[in-house]
DNA sequence: TCAAAAGTGTTTCGGATACACCCATGA
DNA sequence: TCATGGGTGTATCCGAAACACTTTTGA
């Protein structure tokens, strides 16, 4: 099923190549400009924008098919990804007039489905996103600026959110948003906007540091206004360390 | 499908009754004699022990389905019942030899299935284990005592546990596995099987208190071979309205 | 009368918070 | 030169943890 299926092919294949009933749906976070962006994909007949999902394949374990997903979507591989929740209402997908007119081969695609939610962590700049055969666009969205989507995939994301909020205080999600470098006030304004509150200043600095994950660079970030702030990078070594006992942070 | 379903008939209709390839499991846990327990069945032709579970009617939510599962195996109604995992390896439920007797019929049972897990918190004196018409039996394992079970569901209910004591620190678990009265050494025992660590007495007690959900009786616990404590119960209003804000707890 | 459990209060410590001063940079 | 943002250190406070004495009860 890569680039060159069509449509019809898709929908008379899909049945014998996918588990019935079950999709998931991919949450893409990227940090950027201070701000959290979620990655959409706008469907080519119609103007509605949705997340990325996908099927998962007969054989495939349902991590690797979110793994395949959101490769496709943002050609990276080695991305953080988590699963969150299952969404099983029988009317989240009710509203398939768009798929009706492909008649009886989609029949597979008109029932009834289960989502399994994942929410992902990349880095912004590194992605290029990839719209893919069914999709016209696929693009970033502000967090706070994200349309009327189908479904409940409003919803969706909401949920992603607050599981990511509750990672917070067991990952360094840091590591997954930001480039190599970065600077302690990019950092915070991770954490801030993810949290949706201000933090200060010192005391962020501080708890960052205490986890002893972060390695201070001899370069500082030029170029800004101001005083050049310092960049750090994460230790990976003891980033691993650390993640395996779990951090027990709080913010 | 109530009672008098034959397997046959469970079979030969399962298709058109139920969501294909999907599953519910749950994980339901009970406290009795300072021992966290579980509810395991055990199947009729053999000796396989099982995590209670079912499938999802066509047109029915999956809490619902989680719900009605939960009834039929312990009779009771208004369970505090939480979602915690999709398992979907694709290898979890290989091993369906036990069923493949029943030939073509059982077809769509012997399919891959993707499963959701869901753990429930109950009044372990309230239930009566009912086995349904699939198992022989039904009945509390101390959770240290579970033996091999079918599947991954000892993977499940590990992942469900690991879910419970993340759930210590936001909801008031022992409202929903302690009779209505309770002592306060109860209650803390409730917490340190949990936990799986000792607690001290005196801060545990100011902790607990400190909520404003319970409520002392005049009543204390007679019988007992030392001093008699006082016996607890949960203040309704209190807990409800402490229950929306989240209680931000810390164990 | 004694061992074991339960009720209660005080001290201590560490992490989180609040806060202030100096430095670098481009406008 | 000055406004703005960045680097660093210290005082304070609150909640968690550690801890001791008294009371009740059945054996």
């Amino acid at each position: 099923m890569k680039k060159k299926t069509s449509f019809k092919e898709f929908l008379l294949r899909g049945a014998q190549l996918y588990m019935p009933c079950l999709s998931i749906d991919c949450v893409i976070f990227g940090f950027h400009d201070g701000q959290l962006k979620v990655l959409l994909m706008k469907w080519k007949d119609g103007d509605n924008w949705c997340l990325p999902g996908g099927f998962i394949l007969k054989e495939e374990a349902m991590d690797d098919a979110a793994i395949r997903i959101l490769q496709d979507r943002t050609g990276l591989n080695d991305i953080f990804l988590q699963q969150f929740y299952a969404f099983g209402d029988p009317y989240r997908d009710r509203n398939k007039d768009r798929l009706k007119i492909q008649g009886k081969y989609g029949k597979w695609l008109m029932e009834r489905f289960v989502t399994v939610g994942y929410y992902a962590l990349v880095e912004f700049s590194k992605v290029s996103p990839q719209p893919d055969w069914l999709s016209e666009e696929c693009k970033w969205f502000d967090l706070k600026k994200v349309p009327k989507l189908i479904y409940d995939h409003n919803a969706i994301i909401t949920k992603a959110l607050g599981a990511l909020r509750l990672s917070l205080n067991d990952y360094p999600v840091g590591y997954n948003l930001l480039p190599e470098k970065f600077t302690m006030p990019e950092l915070q304004s991770l954490y801030e906007t993810i949290l949706d509150k201000p933090l200060d200043r010192r005391n962020f600095q501080k708890k960052a540091l205490s986890l002893g994950i972060l390695e201070r660079t001899k370069e500082r970030k030029t170029g800004g206004a101001h005083k050049a702030p310092y960049l750090y990078r994460f230790d990976k070594k003891k980033y691993e360390k650390a993640m395996k006992q779990g951090l027990k942070l709080g913010f």
